[in-house]
DNA sequence: CTGAAAGCGCTTACAG
DNA sequence: CTGAAAGCGCTTACAG
C-alpha cells in the first residue's frame, strides 16, 4: 500500500485524511513495522551511510585517526548517517582505485591523510563524492580539509625561542610528506625571523610513530656524543615526542629539567604522558566534523566537479602549553612569556 | 540478462559455455560494470556488513575500544565484510533497544562492553545475531567474549607481593561493573593466598579514565596525609594508572622509585608513558577478531537461540612486565622474580 | 546450456 | 484524497 508514504511524513502527508493516517500508523505500530534499509536505498539511491577510508599501518590505529574519527562519527550521527570504515593496506597511485567503493554501499567517502600520486585524474563520481582530510596534495574534485601546520610549527618554535632556547632540534616527520615539510618550513622561518642560524645537525629525520622518534633520537645521541645537547626538541607529532622522551630518559636526561620537548597534534597521547606534552593543537575533531558536513552538502547537492578545481579548507591551529616545555636550565628568560603569544592563538590547556 | 550469474562465479558457472562466459565477461569489463550493493542485498538478504555498537563517553574514544576495533576491522576485512559503527549515547535497559538496527543495514552486531539490565529478554532476531565483548553480564542468545580478569588481577598482585610489596593499593574501576569486581576479587585472593591482611583503606574507588584515577589518588593522598604511602598501586586500567602517576607526581613521588604502579589492559597507553607501564595484558585484538568470527558463523548458520542458553568464551590474560614496577625501595626481595611466574603466563614486553 | 519471469521491499509519479 | 502500477538493480528458481 502506497499509503505507507504516511510513515515517511513526506510532503504528501497533508493530502491524507486523518483517519487513514491513524489507521496506517496503528497497523504499523502493531506489526512493529521497520522499513527495510536495503529496499529503501535501492529505490532512493541513498543508503544513509558515509564511508571513511584510512590506512592503518601495522594493523594498529593511532591517536590522530582516533580523534578525527570521533569527529566524523559525531557529525554523521547528528545527520542520521551510519559510518562504515574501510581499512586500506596502502594508498594507490590514483584516487580512482577507490571508485570501486562507489557501488551503492556508501553515499560519500572521506579519505584520511591520503597520499596519492601527483598526476591529476578524473574526479570521483558525482553520486558518490569524496572529501579528504590532510591529503598530501590536492586532487581534482576532492575538497581537502587541512590545517595551517606551517603556522603551528612557527608559533611553537617561536615560543621556544621566547623562553630562551637557542639549540632547538626538530625531529621531523617522514621525508617527503607535505605535513612534515610544512613543519620544517615553520621551524626554519621562526629561526630566520629571530635571526638565529639554521644548523643542519639540528634537523633530524624521524617519523610519525614513537618507534621512529625513539630511534632517531637514539641515533643522534650516539652520533653526536660529547657535542652540546639540544635545549629543546620540537617533534613532528605527539607519538614521536613520546619516543624522543624515552630515548632521552635512556641516557638519563629528564624532561623538561634537562631538555624541553614539544609535540604536534595535541592528541590524547599528549595528555597521557607525565609530564604532559606541550603541543600544537590541530582541531582534529572539528576537522572530522567539517569533512562530514562538506560531504553531505555534496551528496545532497551534487555538482559536476571540474578537473580544474582544487579546493581546500584550512583550519587554524593553536598552542597547547604544558609541562614538557620550560625555560632552558640556568638561563634567564630572554623575553616575557606573553611575547610568545603574538604569532598564533595561544591557549594553556590543562 | 540472467547470465550475469557468471559474474558471481556461482555454482552454475560450469553450466555455461566458455563462449557465452567470455562474452559476458568482456561486456562487463568494457562497461566497467559494478553490481549495485543495495540491489544485491535486497535480493540476497545479506548486506555484507557487520555493525559495532559502543558508547563513547565524553565524545571521545579510548584505547580499549581502539584495540578491539582494530581486531574487529581486521577480521571483517578478511571476510570481505564492511564494518559500520554505531556510537551510542548510553546502553538502555534492554538489548531489544538495539533491534531497530536489524532493518537490513547490517547482518550482525557486536556490542562493546554493554551494560544492560539483568532482566532476561528475548534473544536477537535470528537473521541479525548479536555477539558481545566484555558484557557486564550474559544475555540470552548473545554469546559473550571475555577474558579472565580475576586471574589477571591475581597474577599481577601476586607478582607485586613476590617483589616484596606489602602495602598494595588497588585503585578500582567503576563500582558495580563486573570487570571491576573481578579485579577486586583477584586482588583480595592474592592477598589471602599470601596470608596478607586485606585492609579497607587500600581499596580506593576510582574509574576507567585518567581523570577518575587522578582524582581518586589525589583525594587519598590528601585524606591519608602523614600515613604510610602504598608501596605499589594496582590500577583498574591503564588510563587510571596514568592518572594515578600524575597525582603521585604532583606530590613529588616518582614511579617506580617511590611507588610502583601497574595498569590493566595493556593498551597503547601503557607503552606511551615514561616509564612504561606494567600491565595485565588482555588480548583485545584477538577478542575483537573472535567476536567477528563467531558473529559470521551465526550469520551463515542461523540458530534459533533459546532464552535459556547463556554462552561465553573466555580468553586467558598475561602479565606485561615493564619499568613502572620495581621492588619496593630499600627492601630485599622476598622471593626470586621467577616465582611470580607460576600464577599465569608471564611475558616481559618491550 | 540459456534466457524470460518473478520477486526482494521499498518509492515515486500517476491515474482515478 | 487514495490506491494500483511501474521501477530501483540484483538473484533465484524454472521453463525452454
Amino acid at each position: 500500500m502506497s499509503a505507507s508514504a504516511v510513515l515517511n511524513r513526506s510532503r504528501t502527508t497533508a493530502h491524507f485524511s486523518a483517519e487513514t493516517r491513524e489507521r496506517i500508523l496503528a497497523a504499523a505500530a502493531e506489526l512493529r513495522y521497520r522499513p527495510n534499509l536495503a529496499a529503501r536505498s535501492l529505490a532512493k539511491r541513498r543508503i544513509q551511510t558515509i564511508g571513511v577510508a584510512a590506512v592503518m599501518e601495522g594493523g594498529g590505529l593511532n591517536h590522530y585517526f582516533l580523534e578525527i574519527f570521533s569527529g566524523i562519527m559525531a557529525a554523521a550521527a547528528r545527520h542520521d548517517q551510519s559510518t562504515t570504515v574501510f581499512a586500506l593496506h596502502a594508498w594507490k597511485e590514483d584516487p580512482a582505485s577507490l571508485y570501486d567503493l562507489c557501488d551503492g554501499r556508501i553515499d560519500g567517502l572521506v579519505l584520511l591523510a591520503p597520499t596519492f600520486g601527483r598526476r591529476g585524474t578524473r574526479p570521483p563520481p558525482a553520486h558518490t563524492p569524496f572529501v579528504s582530510v590532510h591529503a598530501n596534495h590536492l586532487s581534482p574534485g576532492i575538497v581537502n580539509i587541512e590545517s595551517d601546520e606551517e603556522a603551528g610549527a612557527f608559533a611553537l618554535v617561536n615560543h621556544l625561542i621566547a623562553l630562551g632556547h637557542r639549540r632547538i632540534m626538530h625531529l621531523t616527520g617522514p621525508a617527503g610528506l607535505t605535513g612534515a615539510e610544512r613543519r620544517i618550513h615553520g621551524y626554519k622561518r621562526a629561526l630566520a625571523e629571530a635571526r638565529l642560524p639554521f644548523e643542519r645537525h639540528w634537523l633530524v629525520t624521524g617519523g610519525y610513530t614513537s618507534e621512529l622518534g625513539r630511534e632517531a633520537m637514539r641515533t643522534w645521541l650516539r652520533q653526536f656524543q660529547g657535542r652540546p645537547l639540544p635545549q629543546a626538541v620540537f617533534c613532528a607529532n605527539d607519538a614521536s615526542a613520546l619516543g624522543c622522551i624515552e630515548a632521552l630518559a635512556e641516557v638519563g636526561l629528564r624532561v623538561p629539567g634537562d631538555v624541553s620537548v614539544a609535540g604536534f597534534d595535541d592528541t590524547l597521547a599528549a595528555r597521557s604522558v607525565v609530564p604532559q606534552l606541550t603541543s600544537v593543537r590541530q582541531p582534529l575533531h572539528e576537522m572530522g566534523t567539517c569533512a562530514v558536513d562538506r560531504l553531505l552538502a555534496l551528496i545532497n547537492h551534487p555538482v559536476v566537479a571540474s578537473d580544474a578545481v582544487l579546493e581546500s579548507v584550512v583550519f587554524p591551529v593553536t598552542l597547547a602549553l604544558r609541562a614538557s616545555v620550560d625555560a632552558p636550565p640556568g638561563s634567564d628568560r630572554l623575553a616575557p612569556a606573553s611575547q610568545s603569544d603574538d604569532a598564533a592563538d595561544c591557549v594553556a590547556h590543562t
